[in-house]
DNA sequence: CAAGAATTATGAACCC
DNA sequence: GGGTTCATAATTCTTG
């Protein structure tokens, strides 16, 4: 009865119930994931109707992530590699 | 005054107001997002722990989404390419 | 006589040997790719043997091709501040 | 005088123009990747334009990469998890 | 709807 | 050699 959907007792279906829940789980979080990007859309939305540039705006929000994460680089050594090839 | 950064009267600083709010309200909703793509990576990571093929799962996922008749009719194609390249 | 693979004639037959055609330039010019590829990796390692840090070194080549397209990015922004703060 | 970078019999300046050279070489290798990736994107939109499935045709090329024993063996892992999923 | 940016997925490389 | 990060490829989304 390897092929018999219905009999819960196979490890055939343990592994399918499993399956199942992965997916379940993954779609749900998915469709969490989407409701807030449109949320985020109608934000924009907001922004472009107040007057501001939509491209510009996106520009900045990058921006404000990448600032931190650039202070501590590797500077030094980057700076000593920069200096070799005359781009000080 | 208008050109006065000082005086919360201006248009100006309205528009900058209105800015801030703007910008916060996506990034705490980017990190909403940030969270659930985390949570769904976790996901992924029991999936394959527990023996699951990761990219045969997501092909699953992205079919589901997908209409019946999409799936079928990519796959038909893809076989009549497959064919004309003496793929069979 | 339509599904007769043998048969130049046939439309469905025009279309396989363009696919072919397709098909077979994009998997030649991916293998020049491939092949460049190899030789830049080979210069990475050439890099690493000679001393250098290979990840400082990638990070300089990035600036490299960025720092030009830098200069109109921040003219950007500054108009967007100003945008920002009714200062047009 | 050894932070002297005018003094070409220094170690230093031996080691900034090895950096050169290998900045040179792999920055040139680059563009002609990025020009042969130029090529291959013409060729996906030429066979588009000749009415062909992009997508689709992307997969047949992936495809082709592959061992067909491979193809095969994710084929059916898909149907597999499909039939777990009463995708039938 | 085509072009381009931005996100996501896959593949490669490095370290432990 | 396994897993984690990094680099490239591909798809999706947005804008003109």
């Amino acid at each position: 009865m390897a092929l018999d959907t219905t009999d819960t007792s196979t490890t055939g279906n343990i592994a399918a119930d499993r399956l199942k829940s992965i997916v379940d789980r993954i779609e749900r979080l998915e469709e969490e994931r989407k409701a807030l990007a449109s949320d985020i859309k109608d934000i924009y939305a907001e922004a472009k109707s107040s007057g501001f540039d939509i491209k510009v705006l996106r520009q900045l929000i990058r921006m404000r992530k990448q600032e931190p994460a650039e202070i501590e680089e590797q500077e030094t050594l980057l700076d000593v590699y920069r200096r070799a090839l005359g781009m000080v």
